[in-house]
DNA sequence: TTGTAGGCGTTATCAA
DNA sequence: TTGATAACGCCTACAA
C-alpha cells in the first residue's frame, strides 16, 4: 500500500500527487477523493478527515487543467487593465477585487500598459486558461473586430472605456454630465476662455467629457472654439507641453483627467503662473492625490473603487444567471471644488 | 465533412472548438493541427496555411487545460503583490511585465491587499492552473510555513520582502545600507534626536533598515533611544498619528518608506511644523511623489521597476535551466537629497 | 456511502 | 510529411 508514495519519496525530483495517489494514500477510491473535493455532504466525516489528512501529506494540487477538460466551472475573473501606473484605474481593480472576494471568484490582472496587441495575448491567455469572464479596460486604439472573436461566449463587461463594437456590457460614469457640470462651474466663475486638455479623438470617454463641455459652453452663449481643444498624451509630462500655449490663449482648463491635471498644474508652478489666481485648472476622476497636490485640485469625482466593484458585481450575476446579455450601468458623478479652480473669485466674478 | 461546424452554426450557443473540428475542417489529422500548433517545422507550408484559415473560421481557442494534462510546458508567471495601492509596488510589477514580454512569458498579477489567507488562495489558484513560477512580495506577517507546500517543486523569486523561513530566491534592495547612508547624512546635518518611523517588527524590511539606522547612530557614537522607534502602519494616515509625538521627541525622522514620509509630510504641515526647517523627514524608496510633494522628499532611492525586471529575469533563468538553486541578488541604493531634510542646514551645522 | 467506467482536448510515440 | 492511438487527472454517471 501506498507504494506510489514511498517511490516518490525516495526520488528527488517527485511527480505531481493526483488523485489516485490520495485515495490510495486514505485508502478509499479516487471518486470519493473527488466527492471530498467538491465539498459533497455525501462522505462520511472520518473519510473526509482520512481523505484531507492524505492531501495535506502528499502535497497534493488540484489539476484544474484537467477539471476544466471535464467541465467543470472556472471561478476565475480576468481583469484587463490599460494602464495601472494611473492610481485612478488602481483604484478601479481594488474595487473589482474586493467585491469578487465576496462572491468567492478570484481574479488576475493583466496590466496591458495601451498596448493592443499586448492585450491581445493576454485576454487570449485568459480564455485559454479558462477564466470564467472578463473585466476589460480596453487599451487605447483597441480594435473592436480582432477582440470580438475572442470574447465570444463569454461574459464581458468594459469599465470605465468602451469599445464602439463590441457586444458587451458597460460599466461607466456619467462622463458627459460631469464634463459639463465643470465646465458649467467654470463658466460660473466668469470663465470666457477654457481650453478642453489631455486625450486623442479616438478615445471614447473623451469624446463623452469634450461633449459635455461642448454642452456648457453652448448652454452659456459661449462659442466652441477648436483651437482650445489640446491634445495631449494622458500623461504628467503630456499636459507640460501644453502649458505655454494655454496661459497665452485661455484663462481655464478642464483637463482630460486628474493625471493630466495634475501635470499642467506643476507645468504651471514652474512657469510661474498661480493656479487658482491667474489660472483655474479642473481634473476629472478625483485621484488620491487631487487632495494633496498644492494648489488642491477641483475634479470630477468618479469613485474609481464603486466603479470596479459595481462591474465585479454585474460580471458575477451574469455568470451566475448564464444570460450574458449586455447592461450598460451609468454611475454618477460629483464636481469636488477646491482650491485650483480659485473658486474665491467667484464673489468678484458676479459682481 | 464538416458537420460538426455546421451543427455548431446551427445551434445558438456554439460548443468550444476543438482540434478535432479543425483537422476536419481542413482535412487532416488532429496531429498535424498540434504540430501547426506547437510552430513545428514539419508541417508543409500549404498545409500550415489551411489549418491556421480553418482555426480563424471556427473561432478555435487552444484548451491550456488540455495541454498541461498532458505535460505541456506553462508560459505564465504568477506575480502576487502585497499591495498595488503604494505606487512602489505597481513600479515593480510594471518591471516584472516589461522584463517577461521580452522572455515570452505572460505574468498575471494578483493583489494580495496584505491578507495572507487571501495570498495563500491566490498562490493556490495560480498553482491549480499551472503557473510556471512565481514572483512574490509577501504579505505582512505571512507564514513561511503555511507556504512550503504550496510553492514546492516551483521556481519562486521574493522580491522586496523576504521570508526567513522559505527557501526561495530573493530579489532585494540593499536595505540595511540605504538606511544608513540615509541616517549618516542626517546626522551630518547636525541632527542628533532621529525617529525612525512606521511599520511594525515582523517586517524583514523594516529590521534591515532599522538596522542601518542603528548602525549609523553607533557609527556617530550616539545612542540608541528605543523611544524613536516608533510603529505605524503603512499608509498615509498611519505616519499622522505619530507627528504629534514627534516634534516633541526629535528634530528629524527616517521614515520606513515614502509612503510614510509622505503622511508625515502633509501630517506636519497641518500642524504648522515646516518640514526642511523645524525638523528633518527622510524617505525610502524615491516614488514617483517624492519629487513632486512639497517640500520636495529626499528619499533612498530603489528603483523598483529595475528592482522587478531583476527579478523576473532571475525567475525566467531558472525556468529554462531548470535549476531552482535559490538566489539572492541585492541591488545598490542611492540617497537622493531634496528639500525635506533641510540640507540647506549643512553649512550652519558644521561650522 | 463508496467503487467502476468512460471521456473531456491535447501531446507524444510510433507507424505509414 | 502526415495519421492513428494511448495516455494525462479529473468529473459524472451508474452500480453496488
Amino acid at each position: 500500500m501506498a507504494a506510489g508514495a514511498d517511490e516518490r519519496e525516495a526520488e528527488g525530483r517527485e511527480a505531481r500527487a493526483t488523485i489516485v495517489d490520495v485515495a490510495r494514500q486514505a485508502g478509499v477510491s479516487k471518486s470519493t477523493v473527488s466527492l471530498v473535493l467538491s465539498g459533497s455532504s455525501l462522505v462520511a466525516e472520518a473519510t473526509r478527515a482520512r481523505v484531507s489528512q492524505a492531501m495535506s501529506d502528499l502535497g497534493y494540487i488540484y489539476h484544474r487543467g484537467a477539471a476544466t477538460l471535464r467541465g467543470a466551472k472556472s471561478r476565475v475573473l480576468g481583469m484587463v487593465i490599460n494602464d495601472l501606473s494611473n492610481p485612478f484605474f488602481v483604484e478601479m481593480a481594488i474595487g473589482i477585487e474586493e467585491a469578487c472576494q465576496g462572491g468567492a471568484y478570484i481574479p488576475f490582472i493583466a496590466n496591458t500598459v495601451e498596448n493592443p496587441v499586448r492585450q491581445l495575448q493576454v485576454i487570449r491567455s485568459m480564455r485559454e486558461y479558462g477564466a470564467a469572464g472578463l473585466a476589460l479596460s480596453p487599451a487605447i486604439s483597441t480594435s473592436a473586430l480582432e477582440l470580438k472573436p475572442l470574447v465570444s461566449e463569454m461574459p464581458v463587461v468594459q469599465v470605465m472605456r468602451r469599445l464602439p463594437g463590441l457586444r458587451a456590457s458597460v460599466v461607466a460614469p456619467e462622463n458627459r454630465l460631469g464634463a459639463r457640470k465643470a465646465a458649467s462651474h467654470l463658466i460660473g466663475l466668469g470663465h470666457r476662455r477654457i481650453a478642453f486638455v489631455g486625450g486623442f479623438p479616438s478615445m471614447s470617454v473623451r469624446e463623452e467629457r469634450l461633449a459635455g463641455y461642448a454642452e456648457a459652453l453652448d448652454a452659456a452663449g459661449l462659442p466652441f472654439d477648436p483651437s482650445l481643444v489640446v491634445e495631449a498624451p494622458i500623461s504628467p509630462s503630456g499636459a507640460a507641453g501644453a502649458a505655454p500655449q494655454l496661459m497665452r490663449t485661455a484663462t481655464a482648463a478642464l483637463c482630460f483627467n486628474d493625471v493630466v491635471a495634475i501635470g499642467l498644474i506643476r507645468a504651471f508652478a514652474a512657469l510661474g503662473v498661480a493656479v487658482g489666481g491667474d489660472f483655474a485648472v479642473v481634473g476629472f476622476d478625483d485621484i488620491d492625490e487631487a487632495r494633496h497636490i498644492f494648489p488642491a485640485l477641483t475634479s470630477v469625482a468618479v469613485n474609481g473603487r464603486a466603479l470596479g466593484a459595481r462591474a465585479a458585481q454585474l460580471l458575477m450575476r451574469q455568470l451566475a444567471s448564464g444570460d450574458f446579455t449586455p447592461e450598460t450601468v451609468l454611475s454618477p458623478t460629483t464636481l469636488v471644488v477646491r482650491a485650483s479652480c480659485g473658486a474665491s473669485r467667484q464673489s468678484g466674478v458676479s459682481s
